[in-house]
DNA sequence: AAGTACCTCAACCGCATTGGG
DNA sequence: GCCCAATGCGGTTGAGGTACT
C-alpha cells in the first residue's frame, strides 16, 4: 500500500490549532459544509491537511459538542457499552450525544480503566483477572464455551450470543403464554416491557455492530471452533424482523442509508428509537444482567464504589 | 519558591474500510 | 474485479497543566 501519508506535503502546519485557524475552519464549514476534507484546507485557506481539519472539527469545533466533565450516567453508559463492545469508541460515542470517540477514549484510559483495575477487574474484559477462575459461566449457563476464550472480542461475542439466546427463549415462552389469552401486541409490550431488553439492544445499532463482525475474524479468534455460533447467522430471523430499530443519534437518515433493506418491515412493537432501546439497556436491573455476572464475579458492575467514586475527585 | 512527578487531553499516526472510476 | 483515493477509526504521543515534595 504505498499510499502517501495525507500530510506529506511540505509546508503544512501541525500541532495545536490557533483560534484564527479555528475561526477559518468554522466559518468555512458553516458556509459551505465540509464537502471533501481533502480539498477543504485549500479552499478554506488553511495550511493543514484534510485529516487534521476533520479531526479538529469532529473533536472540538462541531457545534453539538458537549464539553465539561462526564456525568455519572455517562460514565455508567460508557462502562456498560465498553463491557459489551470493547474499544469501539465510535460506537460508544454514538450512544452519548455530544461526546466524541476521542473524548470517551481519553476518559476511559485516564479514569475508568484505572477504576476497574483498582476494583481488581480486567479493563479489557471487565472480568476478574484470574484466568482459571473465570469460568464465568454466566447465570443461565450459556457461557460454557463462550468464556473459554480470553480474547475480548470473542468473549463479547459469546456474551451477546448467550444472552440473546436466553432472551429469545424467554420472549418466545412469554409470547406463547401471553398471546394465548391476549391478542393485542401493544398491550403485550406494555404488559412486560422488560422481558426483551436484550433483544431490543441486539436490534439497536449496538447489536448491529456485532452482527457485522466478519465471521472469519471471529473464527480466527475462536481457533478451536467454539460452539459460539456466529450471531450473524443464528440471529438472522430475529434480525430480519426487527432490525428496523437501528437508528442513531447521528441521524435517522444515516441509519436508514446504512440499512435500507431493513426498513421494509414495519411490524414493530420493537420499532422504537434506539434511544429508548438503549435506555432500556441502561436501566437494566443489575440482577437481570446475567450475561455480565460471569465477568465481574462478585463485583456488582455498578457498585457504590464505581458510581459514587465518579463524584469523587480522581486520584 | 523551585524542582519534579504525574495527569490530562488535543492532535498525530498508521491501518482498515469504503466507494468511485 | 481491480486499483486507488478518501475517509473512518483506534492506538499512541507529547505539550501543557497541576499536584506534590
Amino acid at each position: 500500500m504505498g499510499r502517501a501519508p495525507c500530510c506529506e506535503k511540505q509546508g503544512l502546519k501541525k500541532g495545536p490549532w490557533s483560534p484564527e485557524e479555528d475561526e477559518i475552519l468554522v466559518q468555512y464549514i458553516n458556509k459551505n459544509g465540509h464537502g471533501s476534507w481533502r480539498s477543504l484546507p485549500k479552499l478554506a485557506g488553511l495550511l493543514r491537511c484534510g485529516k487534521s481539519c476533520r479531526l479538529r472539527w469532529t473533536n472540538y469545533l462541531r457545534p453539538d459538542i458537549k464539553r465539561g466533565p462526564f456525568t455519572p450516567d455517562e460514565e455508567k453508559t460508557i462502562i456498560q457499552f465498553h463491557g459489551i463492545l470493547g474499544n469501539r469508541w465510535s460506537s460508544i460515542a454514538s450512544q452519548l450525544p455530544g461526546r466524541t470517540d476521542n473524548e470517551i477514549k481519553n476518559f476511559w484510559n485516564t479514569h475508568l480503566k484505572k477504576r476497574l483495575v483498582r476494583m481488581g477487574l480486567d479493563p479489557a474484559t471487565h472480568a476478574p483477572p484470574s484466568p482459571s477462575s473465570a469460568p464465568a459461566a454466566a447465570a443461565g449457563g450459556g457461557g460454557g464455551g463462550a468464556t473459554s476464550s480470553s480474547l475480548p472480542s470473542t468473549r463479547h461475542m459469546a456474551q451477546w450470543e448467550s444472552a440473546r439466546l436466553e432472551a429469545e427463549a424467554r420472549l418466545s415462552r412469554e409470547s406463547l403464554l401471553f398471546f394465548s389469552t391476549q391478542s393485542d401486541a401493544a398491550a403485550a409490550a406494555a404488559a412486560k416491557p422488560e422481558s426483551d431488553y436484550f433483544l431490543r439492544m441486539w436490534n439497536s445499532d449496538v447489536g448491529e455492530s456485532f452482527r457485522k463482525i466478519p465471521a472469519a475474524a471471529v473464527k480466527a479468534e475462536e481457533g478451536e471452533g467454539e460452539a459460539a455460533s456466529s450471531p450473524a447467522t443464528s440471529s438472522t430471523a430475529m434480525a430480519a424482523t426487527a432490525a428496523s430499530t437501528v437508528t442513531s443519534e447521528r441521524g435517522g437518515s444515516e441509519a436508514e442509508a446504512a440499512h435500507p433493506e431493513s426498513d421494509s418491515s414495519s411490524s414493530n412493537e420493537m420499532d422504537e428509537s434506539s434511544e429508548s432501546s438503549l435506555q432500556l439497556l441502561l436501566d437494566f436491573p443489575a440482577d437481570d444482567m446475567g450475561f455480565f455476572q460471569g465477568q465481574v464475579g462478585n463485583f456488582p458492575l455498578f457498585s457504590d464504589e464505581l458510581t459514587v467514586s465518579s463524584s469523587i475527585k480522581y486520584e
